[in-house]
DNA sequence: CCATCTTTGTGCACGCGTTCACAAAGACAT
DNA sequence: ATGTCTTTGTGAACGCGTGCACAAAGATGG
């Protein structure tokens, strides 16, 4: 998983949990390329192999939505493919900025999985003046003086932040300003927004370091079954070890 | 939040839990900003704040490293940032290879997130033949080909897969028996690993459709408040219907 | 129409994560 | 030393999410 996510204050919306919520994407996913093969029907044990749940999961979420399946049978693939999309809000458009150009900005773009699933890139925007009407993805760049403008003659509610972290809470407070009330944000910062503001985050390098954790968690568990216990997996005497300067990785900007 | 995660056994990895780990790299990299800006020590209330979290949730996480704070005071930033990155296992280095170097693949190649915490990129692979030898990032594109060998050489245990969906698996699979033992993927697919390998997914289009799903619920509500709704929740049905929409109590994330 | 077989939908229990609320610990002033 | 003030560290309660296990529902065949 990436990150995102913000304080959730523990209202179900709707009665779906947020957790399922989640996993409706995943379950889309696997029930689109069930329909491209033309397979009329699923059982909750093969989706959920597809999408790798567990199938008591898998029900459970489906059961929030209503009762769908038949008992004996499973699932009629089509019919559930409109539901999920129908619940997940996939059978409207949804105009989506992108601000900020570089490399990611410019992947994001490109990408296909948003045209697909409802979401049309409305607009890109970046704050340098030399990439201003520079095509990327097929798409003209505006720069930002004219985020507002944008934003309203599109109808934008969702807008995706790709700018470096110091620029993404100004980016932000102005597309909130505009009207944008769905945040998808992939700058190394945390946002605030008022209420009502959803934001998701994606961070590329959070990501990573939890993965470190693991890998060094699987390294020392390994030497210390060799007993040798180069690296012993919880030693912690803060006053022996300790080193406030000693090394320490280097560390980013906010 | 993103994605990512795969089956987590429930295992708490030396007694600190999955949801700490997650936000460790939050608080570090709020942390090192304190620390750019010599700031010598910072309570949990702060630095909980500028993390985005609860200050109790913060303490609680901290409680599981070991008592680094100082009550009445607070927490040396200097020294916290170093148990945290430790723990992390960010004060070793972690040589990366980036599979799959199309606009992702390049926009991870040149993020500066990675360098900056230990991690390295040491080699980037793509299957296109007249990608070879092509520098992205400062870094020469290297063939499919050669995978196993650069894995080996390099002793890459972490790797991060950028490829279209249909190559995600079959690189994975090249990746694990090699020896890679952490994945990061951002393809849209599902990948299956031996016990022993993380694998943590990353998508895009999915951080979209829960926006979506909220932002539809957001507009349905507001319509419902004005009780004449123009624009039914959801409407559709096709032929039995559903809808118990209507009223949904409130209360959003931030 | 009845028996059997398959698969859903869910009641229930359990465990993790979150949050509250407060006692304990230390800083600091007198 | 003693008292006051601040802030940590954590016991305990609570709620959400997960997974088991099974009854109910429907298909299918005789």
């Amino acid at each position: 998983m990436a990150t995102g996510r913000t304080h959730r204050p523990a209202t179900r919306s709707r009665g779906i949990p947020e957790a399922t919520v989640a996993r409706l994407p995943l379950y889309l996913r696997a029930l689109t390329a069930l329909s491209e093969r033309s397979v009329p029907t699923v059982s909750s044990e093969e989706l959920a192999a597809a999408a790798g749940v567990n199938s008591a999961k898998l029900r459970k979420d489906f059961s929030y939505l209503g009762s769908y399946g038949t008992r004996g049978v499973g699932y009629d693939v089509e019919y559930l493919v409109y539901q999920i999309s129908r619940e997940l809000g996939l059978t409207q458009d949804w105009p989506v900025v992108i601000v900020g150009i570089g490399n990611l900005g410019a992947a994001l773009a490109n990408y296909g999985g948003f045209a697909s699933r409802g979401f049309r890139v409305a607009a890109l925007i970046d704050a340098d003046p030399a990439m201003a009407g520079k095509p990327v993805a097929g798409i003209p760049v505006q720069h930002t003086d004219d985020l507002e403008k944008i934003i309203t003659d599109n109808g934008v509610s969702i807008g995706v932040i790709a700018t470096p972290a110091g620029a993404a809470q100004p980016v932000c407070d102005r597309l909130v300003a505009a009207g944008v009330t769905s945040i998808l944000n992939f700058a190394p910062t945390v946002l605030s927004v008022p209420d009502g503001v959803d934001v998701r985050k994606v961070d590329l390098s959070i990501e990573l370091q939890i993965l470190a954790f693991h890998e060094q968690r699987k390294a020392g568990e390994e030497s210390a079954a060799h007993e040798g216990a180069a690296v012993p997996p919880v030693a912690h005497d803060e006053t022996t070890d300790q080193g406030p300067d000693g090394d320490v990785p280097a560390v980013m900007p906010a």
